[in-house]
DNA sequence: CACGCCATGTAACTCGTTACATGATTTC
DNA sequence: GAAATCATGTAACGAGTTACATGGCGTG
């Protein structure tokens, strides 16, 4: 009954979106989607073949004039079936984060609060960078892809991020103010 | 050069804590770490066995009346110096959470905005959920092991985990807002 | 006597990363 | 001719989950 094996239906959407070969997906998540899903060529190539095996995919070769030939997918009938009914399916868990600044946290006792006070101002600034980022994206989508018809989600994960980044932001700095008054006690 | 194997650390850490066996490690992950750090008996127990291995812990059998025998296992002064070493070095990177409702919401131009909508119900739902169980930690830590030296480090990790849900939670909302209003275009 | 808790452990499996291999073309 | 980009792929490894196996004790 669980759920598994996103990477087929990550690469199932994307053909729906307008990315082809592999290549050009591991792009398009590098650049969108590596906020919430990221994935290497050693799962692309392997689950393109797999996705091509169960007749949820086709692929043709394509020469092109400049560049290596190129392998393009394309879905299937039954291969939107499948993901339009993984759509479909709520999400049954929440995903768990695993948070080193937190594990590191979690055992913070063991140290100076000076220690810990420069770990959360590294995250911070991590945290600004991947804000920066998002933020980026999203003024490109609405400058360039506004009119393409999958954008409004687009800006809509790319929310969630900031939000959340947000969150972790304000999070840090009235963290440092609780340690800096643990200091004195 | 990467840090990796970070069930290591956390064993160890939990060592200084005062857990001192695989069940009882366990038991705290469930309850208290659970929302940033998970982990299985098949990764525990073998992963004990490598910290005794490598010198970072010792272990005695102890046994119990009314329970059956338990391995108690107690960290050495070159695990505290393993430990140390890693809890001062700094975060390398930002965790990236593998998130299926964004994963859906990415392609979720496929079908219809009521079926997103309730989607994002439903992880709101959870999401609920997730912060009553995060503040019902909390209290019972500030009424019961309030005098634990390391309390106030469990209440920050907590606080990062309130802080973030509610995040999303407002997301939720806002996001039902657009996706009503992008029905009616 | 069945169920739940205490307690430890392993084997098979899945998922994903990393490093490597190959090779064409274009640009500097 | 070196570097960057385009393009595809595999093998080895590492991390983690799941299912299973074992067994004692206490409670209803």
């Amino acid at each position: 009954m669980a759920q598994k094996n996103y990477t087929q239906y990550a690469l199932l959407g994307l053909l729906t979106t307008g990315y082809h070969t592999g290549y050009t997906m591991k792009q398009m998540i590098d650049g969108s989607l590596n906020h919430f899903w990221k994935i290497s060529y050693g799962q692309i190539y392997p689950t393109l073949k797999l996705l091509v095996d169960k007749g949820y995919a086709e692929v043709s070769v394509a020469s092109q004039q400049g560049k290596p030939d190129k392998k393009e997918y394309f879905i299937t009938t039954s291969g939107e079936a499948y993901l339009k009914q993984w759509l479909e399916q709520p999400v049954h868990e929440l995903p768990i984060e695993k948070n080193e600044l937190l594990l590191k946290l979690f055992f913070s006792r063991q140290q100076d609060h000076s220690t810990t006070i420069t770990q959360i101002e590294i995250y911070y600034e991590k945290l600004v960078e991947r804000c920066d980022t998002y933020e980026g994206i999203k003024k490109m989508i609405l400058a360039e892809s506004c009119q393409h018809k999958d954008a409004p989600f687009w800006i809509i994960t790319l929310d969630y991020g900031i939000s959340t980044t947000q969150a972790a932001m304000e999070w840090c700095i009235k963290t440092k103010e609780t340690l800096h008054s643990l200091k004195e006690e």
